[in-house]
DNA sequence: TTTCGCACTCTATACCAGAGAGTGCTGAAT
DNA sequence: ATTCAGCACTCTCTGGTATAGAGTGCGAAA
């Protein structure tokens, strides 16, 4: 064993070498040998010395060989520390930026401005993009409006997060005028706009027992509307959190073409579950956050990376976007991509811009 | 030769052996010999004879053999004939009705119910399905509403065709109160609500141009609120009409599962261009129609066969749905669930039931 | 400490042989 | 005139073997 081997510090060098070795395999994707690395790096070494460090880098958990007489690979460990220490993100370049602020523009409604962040990710990066819609635990309601529909059924719209519309169908008892209508939903407007949803869900019934004797025709009406809809609204699940897009840029990449691998991993993104609960984890973290290979818990990701950043308004965290790809991506242009989307996307989410 | 290789019909006994081998090659997706085919049917000739008879098939172009020592294989013209003549589809069993009935049920808005119909035919049939949503040419204008938001925004919700909602934002010069909005909305109800939204979008300027001298303020506003609201629809390109789903159960098709083609097939999925325009071919089919192999003229589809059918509300066509699978599907079961499922479909938008 | 040389390991490729499946054709039987 | 048994032929698939190539690890020399 050499001295560094020993030490529980790698050396300068032995770094450096990891580094180009690293930089090396993400450029090719094959497994990267002592004499390619001899000629590879500026320092002047032969393929033997190079051979030893490798060694060394190995016994740390660095490096893999496929087997004996293929080259080294980055282990996740070792992915870990490249990126942790030893990458050196570039600067985006003005057209790039200019891309992405193009691509988020503000005017866009709510949905297709999380719709295009998600495309406009996988298409910059040839990966596959993903964002997290906001939770809509706090949803605050900003306007209330029934429109009478054919065949005792009202149609129900609920404005909230001064940008969100929500709408949904009940079925009623009876048929309702337009006017009365009209009448519940000032009523109710009156009480609850700039409440929370949940708020309003639960003091429906309240307010229902409180006023029972003293209410008019029209807030009886309002009260009957009311109770239906945001019942229906919690029967309802909401399984359409995540906007996935760009999945076909993952078949092209080398390390996922068995058809297994892939329908496993589309499966997953389809499912939602699993990477839902991947990315709520980086909810918290400050700023770029990176899920590699085996670290994320998940067998379908085990030669993956996962990218994300939350986004935010006013400080308030909303939810989170990413990129998924194989672990062996350029993580130097991917995560400054990352990184800018989720601010532009907050700035766009912005109703004071 | 033989005779019936001479005549221009193909015998009775021919035609029994090229729907026995049909349906075993359906059934096992190997190329089908004169020696299973003579153990399969039930009329007892030696494996000699039926080579002839498929000899005489091949020359009729409606089977293929790879190479030599494999055995035969249907051609498009093939499952042309097949499903065209000799098919016989099963009754659907009522537990499938069933649970067909129980996804499409019409208490869920308009996009939920798309959204299920389109995912509960790639669950039941183990394919990819889709749903065509119905063009939004004929939009009847139902209600139109417009609620401030901060910063100049104003949200325009227009309820059309008894069902969908459509919202956007938009930017305004000033900053509009409440109430003023409510009387613009109300104004413009009166004069549109029952008319098709291209007959609004053109004729609001005409409006606005007929009445320009004794509008009032409030009139002002909603002829600016409702021109804004069209122009930005009009620029806005509606380019989500179809709905995907199950997908990746195309990877466990043994005839697709080469990633390069699995990719092109996503894509075209993705781009839905092409699948849009074949879609809008079947739009004017009196019920079922089918697009095998090559006959779609897109070359991606080219082992894919598309079964589909119009759905319709009072006999009106609004739009198309289907199952996309590999040309060895199971016809006799995909035919009615699609003939079922449009049908149930139907129902489920009429408003009346 | 670095490097050279050498034996060793493992993969990928090509090639070959043999088995198996299926065909087409010929000529005899019905 | 059909049907069918027999046979030669073609093509694929599988397994085995040989070989070239890439890369390692280690001991000894610089």
């Amino acid at each position: 064993m050499t001295k560094s081997a020993n030490s529980s510090q790698l050396s300068e060098r032995s770094l450096y070498l990891f580094k180009a070795l690293v930089e090396h395999f993400i450029q090719d994707g094959t497994p990267v040998g002592s004499r390619t690395l001899s000629k590879d790096s500026s320092l002047n070494l032969s393929p033997a010395t190079i051979r030893n460090v490798m060694a060394d880098l190995e016994d740390f958990g660095l490096l893999d060989s496929p087997h004996t007489s293929a080259g080294r690979v980055p282990t996740a460990k070792g992915y870990r520390l490249f990126v942790d220490s030893l990458l050196r993100v570039k600067d985006l370049n003005s057209l790039e930026v200019e891309k992405i602020a193009k691509e988020l523009d503000p005017e866009n409604d709510f949905k297709s401005l999380m719709q295009r962040t998600s495309s406009m990710l996988s298409d910059i990066t040839q990966l596959a993009g993903v964002v997290m819609l906001p939770k809509n635990e706090k949803s605050t309601l900003q306007h209330m409006e029934f429109v009478a529909l054919s065949g005792n059924r009202v149609l129900v719209i609920l404005v909230v997060n001064d940008r969100e519309v929500q709408n949904r169908i009940i079925h009623t008892s009876r048929a309702y005028s337009a006017s009365e209508l009209q009448e519940a939903s000032n009523y109710l407007n009156d009480i609850f706009v700039g409440r929370d949803l949940n708020f309003v869900r639960n003091n429906i019934l309240d307010e229902l027992e409180k006023t029972k004797e003293q209410l008019s025709r029209s807030m009886q009406t309002a009260m009957e509307m009311a109770q239906l809809a945001f019942d229906y609204e919690k029967s309802k699940i909401n399984n359409d959190e995540l906007l996935f897009s760009g999945e076909t840029n993952l078949m092209d990449v080398a390390e996922l073409c068995e058809v297994e691998k892939l329908k496993k991993l589309f499966n997953t993104f389809n499912q939602q579950r699993d990477i839902l609960h991947l990315l709520e984890q980086a909810i918290g973290a400050d700023g770029i956050q990176i899920f590699i290979g085996e670290e994320s818990g998940h067998d379908v990701l085990d030669n993956c990376s996962v990218v994300t950043s939350p986004y935010e308004v006013d400080g308030k965290i909303l939810g989170v976007l990413g990129v998924i790809g194989p672990t062996r991506m350029h993580y130097e242009r991917v995560i400054p991509i990352v990184d800018v989307t989720a601010k532009m996307l907050g700035s766009a989410l912005n109703p004071n811009n």
